[in-house]
DNA sequence: AACGTTTGCAACCGCGCATCC
DNA sequence: AGGATGCGCGGTTGCAAACGT
């Protein structure tokens, strides 16, 4: 028996909603607000829509001072760092935009910049793509089942240290390497907890704080929700340990769910990787030019090997100007 | 011009969580 | 305490427009 709808599906219209819907349900909640109960609410206005529909065409669409498309610079630069550093966490990555919505950010993402970013090297990797999945298929995996099941994670299989020594993003200067690169910039003191916001860029205290901290997060092993806890408090004094390998290593372990969503990366790294170690000729620097000369490879406990990004000076403004490279 | 494919985006769906009773 | 209800979120789908052949 399953969770009864939130609505008679059969009564209610669906699709795209007409001018005279849009009309009178901004007209009602303009003038006498949601009601704090959007299911009674198509009933009071005559509307024969879903109560969720018309909250999602409210928020989505109707809501006063809704951006659409033309997203800036600064927005491509937050929205990068935010979805690096916590995924997919839209309607948290939306709070930090305002006039965005979590769904117009969630498109954005998917449609374009996604693709900028990585549809470059994934034009040079053109047709073997797929070969080079399937080959990928039959290498012998120690992970978890969770990786297995995702075709993002593709399986992987320890490499010797001579062909890949092993690289962590574990260390203080990679992570403020990263940030700058997103938009920030932190004070010459080496202390990580300083964060400064460089005024060349326009972005704000709190965004840059929260990209940084949830940077920090990410390297940590705090659980997730911590993070999201703690985001919009000022930066407390704390003073954040990354103790090599073995920390981020744990981090990667069991809180899996901090990278889930980042798949694609993982893809794209391992699939250039591992066309070079079946022998192929393909350049991993010529065709990732943002990443670093190597993919970051984690070791993990059982054995497996994981790989993580940091994207090189010039992998934002390729996202802007695409055709200027 | 016709047709097929890709892209972009609005809208829907289902699940988890919070709140109420 | 626990069932019912509503809200909010992330993932997915459907469709029209744009583009390519």
């Amino acid at each position: 028996m399953g969770r009864a709808p939130c609505c008679e599906k059969n009564n209610v219209k669906r699709g795209p909603w007409s001018i005279e819907e849009d009309a009178k349900l901004k007209s009602y909640i303009e003038q006498n607000g949601t009601g704090g109960n959007w299911i009674a609410l198509p009933q009071k206005i005559g509307l024969k829509r879903c109560g969720k529909s018309c909250r999602l065409r409210w928020l989505n669409y109707l809501r006063p001072n809704i951006k659409h498309g033309g997203f800036s610079e600064e927005e491509d630069r937050i929205i990068c760092s935010l979805y690096i550093s916590i995924g997919s966490r839209w309607s948290i990555i939306a709070a930090q935009l305002p006039g965005r919505t979590d769904n117009d950010i969630k498109n954005y993402w998917n449609t374009k910049l996604k693709k900028k970013l990585f549809g470059k090297q994934r034009q040079k990797q053109g047709s073997r793509k797929g070969k080079e999945i399937n080959s990928m298929s039959s290498i012998s995996n120690n992970n978890n089942n969770n990786m297995n099941q995702n075709p993002f994670w593709p399986e992987l299989q320890p490499v010797p240290d001579s062909i890949n020594e092993p690289r962590f993003i574990n260390d203080h200067t990679s992570i403020r390497k990263l940030l700058i690169k997103l938009g920030g910039k932190f004070s010459e003191d080496d202390q990580l907890t300083n964060v400064v916001p460089n005024s060349q860029y326009p972005i704000d205290n709190l965004s840059m704080q929260l990209m940084y901290q949830n940077h920090i997060n990410l390297i940590s092993s705090s659980p997730i929700d911590n993070v999201l806890n703690t985001t919009l408090s000022p930066l407390p004094n704390t003073q954040y340990n990354m103790d090599g390998p073995a920390e981020f290593e744990h981090m990667i372990n069991h809180n899996q769910q901090k990278v889930d969503g980042l798949e694609f990366l993982y893809e794209d790294m391992f699939i250039h990787k591992s066309a070079s170690i079946s022998g192929g000729n393909l350049d991993w620097e010529a065709m990732n030019p943002y990443a670093l000369p190597l993919p970051p490879i984690v070791a993990s406990n059982n054995g497996g090997f994981q790989q993580g990004i940091i994207l090189q000076e010039g992998a934002l403004d390729e996202l802007r100007y695409p055709m200027a490279q």
